[in-house]
DNA sequence: GTATTTTTGTGCTATAAAACATATTTATAC
DNA sequence: GTATAAATATGTTTTATAGCACAAAAATAC
């Protein structure tokens, strides 16, 4: 069997703005766009620089982390084709306040702040967008920080399980999770170390509530799963 | 003595997005506002409730917080005059995600949730305007996760009055953090429980780093503050 | 002014999770 | 194909912090 081939989607087709561009900002934008690629685990920016493009991501997932104290790696959210990378910073103008690390091959469409800032600036439709997707973003950031800081190691790790279900969805079989992480992302993902991650996903397969081959997990019992991400 | 009289400020002193509205809306607005009373800790909004208006606050300190596991409070932030209430849930369409407390007595401008969105949707200036405030949000969210799961109680604590100190400043003496919290409160700002923010508080006090009279805090040697925060 | 509740303070115990140690398996390099 | 490195797995020890109990002080109610 030859391998898949991707084809990639144009950046109209990626870009979830693009319904609410101009007719000539649809025109500017298909030619002053870039494109990128990242092979796996490569950094696509890092805290700390001072962001220079909008990236939409076209295909591929990523990562996206900061540094904290003794240099722990926190996983603050994952991305999927569509969202965008780096936008914050941007409007913000600040540095960059997390890293972005691809997890698989990705593609990456970019506009060039200048670019952004002057649409975001002239088209309400298109910045009251970007306000909506800050807005969605927050309340996640404010209930991960609960989340992360209440629940107990148990209830960490099936709320990352699910957050990846609900994010990436299942395979073809209706239970793999649609994103394999390695035991040390599923830790960062859950503020834990690695030996717990594996211990805890161990304790799962073994109650029955996952099957686990390798990095590819299979949610069997969702409904318990969920049960222990709400009980803490 | 008498009692310091306090004189409203008028809204268009108080908002701070005035400058960017125009003349109709300014005209609009300042009949279509309201002002709304609360006293110390009162319930200013609810989590999960469908919120009906932005909220400016024009006068005191309010607390920002969401109920986790075992209905254990964490305060994700604290706001005060200037800043705004309830617009992250309005924008997302969404139920409020958070529980506002007033901490002292409390004076709000309101405009209505529909006001509130058709400027956002006419006016690109104050569109952008929450854009940012909403992109700096995201980042002090994402950063308070971090520090909240990977800090020490000590270096959560000294966070904590670090924050409280930068957002409310300091009193004529030059050490006075500008809020007095109870301990409790301190506490839920830091992750921790009660018993522990007295403790770690006391410890402070025998290291000179700070003085505790009652509710009032003076920080004595910011330096080590700042070194205990940072090194977690 | 006294009673009652709330807040603050302190010691002790229990425990969840990190830290450490060490295999074992799997992936990668040459 | 072998060597080396990285990832996964598991047992043991240590420790930070929650949980509990109770006392003292302060605030509030009556």
């Amino acid at each position: 069997m030859p391998k898949r081939q991707f084809i990639l989607k144009p950046i109209y087709e990626v870009a979830t703005f693009w319904d609410v561009l101009t007719h000539d900002e649809r025109n500017f934008l298909s030619n002053a766009h870039g494109l990128l690629h990242f092979g796996k685990n490569e950094v696509i920016q890092s805290e700390g620089e001072r962001p220079t493009q909008l990236m939409i991501l076209a295909e591929g997932k990523v990562k996206v982390s900061k540094i904290g104290a003794n240099n722990r790696l926190q996983i603050v959210r994952m991305l999927k084709p569509g969202e965008h990378i780096g936008f914050r910073a941007i409007i913000a103008n600040e540095l960059n306040s997390t890293t972005v690390v691809a997890v698989e091959p990705t593609t990456i469409y970019t506009i060039s702040s200048e670019n952004f800032i002057s649409i975001l600036r002239n088209n309400n439709a298109f910045c009251y967008r970007f306000l909506e997707e800050l807005a969605f973003d927050l309340a996640e950031s404010d209930a991960r920080t609960v989340n992360l800081t209440q629940k107990h190691i148990r209830g960490r790790l099936a709320e990352a399980l699910l957050l990846l279900k609900d994010n990436y969805g299942l395979e073809a079989d209706k239970a793999t999770i649609g994103i394999y992480l390695s035991r040390e992302d599923l830790a960062n993902l859950s503020n834990m170390t690695t030996s717990n991650a594996i211990r805890t996903l161990a304790n799962f397969a073994n109650e029955d509530i996952i099957t686990v081959d390798g990095r590819k997990i299979k949610i069997i019992d969702e409904e318990k799963l969920r049960r222990i991400s709400k009980l803490g």
